[in-house]
DNA sequence: TTATTACATGTAAACAATTACATGTCAAGT
DNA sequence: ACTTGACATGTAATTGTTTACATGTAATAA
């Protein structure tokens, strides 16, 4: 019963406070699906999981039969040793960027219309980031890590916003 | 029997020249892993279920007992019409970012060295990226969409790296 | 001639992720 | 009283992906 990426990922957020599975699911909704999408089907599960593995445990339960878990000991210990110890896999999945190769098949103007597109959503993101990045105050050492982790995304967003218009450009130069 | 994304991505090879299964194996490894990882396992079965819906056909066998496949019309067709009229899934997967989010659990030596060494693969893969873009003739208009995709992949391991850097300054600005 | 490496294709089992199904609570507005 | 929407948790079926198993060919170098 070995615990993969998504497991360490609830047991990186349990650490940091105790959390309903539907909490853990909001939080993944709002944040971290950008780097790991997932379920709630798929949270759910894990939680049993890694409670059998003695990792989580329920901490408390609420209304609508909302159960609070938190990290234990052990846990602490394994997800520190996963961020330490093991090697991240290199592997970056992205269906927008797959079909960049495939944009010849299409005419040039549809090819601007799709890079204008993906454009469009890179800067919406980058807007929604920077406003969050906004609110974080910069001087409390808490928040230094997720402001790091925001600046990426920032800088993600910005480069490949820049990219699109830049592609959008360079296919107008060649209709001409 | 639906197409999902790979087999959209190998139609869309071989809407580009007809390849035996061992040559879109090693494209995939060689730039479609960077946006799309696949082994030879799922390869081959996805070859089989083309074929069998007609959209692509075996053109011809080589060496080895290797066997070339070609795209038919219709698989054009649905290359196309996949490009032209279905929204490309938003999802990216990628966990060292994920293990951005949890570098807070790590003193701060450890998280700098984990961002130093995800910089280093940045620039590595940048400096790859720059060498394949140099060898592209900017003038070939065959070329100008491959050109377009790699400049993707050099202004993201750009941001990527820079980020990287940013963000070992910013750890080390609070340590002091 | 023999070892190694790259070429070449497949299947099976295990694991991960998505989609669909399924149920029920509580608060706020109408 | 009723409806809507957010809260809350699960399971089942399907699909997609990875890892391991399995086999064989051709070229090159020692």
């Amino acid at each position: 019963m070995a615990i993969g990426t998504l497991g360490h990922a609830l047991l990186g957020l349990l650490a940091q406070r105790e959390c309903t599975g539907y909490e853990l699911t909001r939080t993944f909704d709002e944040s971290l699906a950008h780097v790991w999408p997932t379920k709630h089907s798929q949270i759910y599960p894990e939680l049993a999981k890694l409670q059998a593995a003695g990792l989580i445990r329920q901490s408390g339960s609420g209304a609508r039969g909302s159960k609070t878990y938190a990290a234990t000991a052990e846990g602490l210990e394994e997800v520190r040793r996963w961020m330490r110890d093991t090697i991240p896999s290199e592997s970056v999945r992205t269906e927008r960027m797959l079909r960049v190769f495939f944009l010849w098949l299409l005419p040039p103007n549809e090819a601007s219309t799709y890079l204008r597109e993906i454009g469009g959503r890179h800067r919406e993101r980058l807007a929604r980031y920077e406003a969050i990045a906004a609110i974080i105050p910069s001087d409390d050492p808490e928040d230094r890590m997720g402001r790091i982790a925001i600046e990426a995304g920032i800088r993600y967003e910005s480069a490949m916003a820049d990219w699109a218009s830049w592609a959008v450009e360079e296919i107008a130069k060649s209709a001409s």
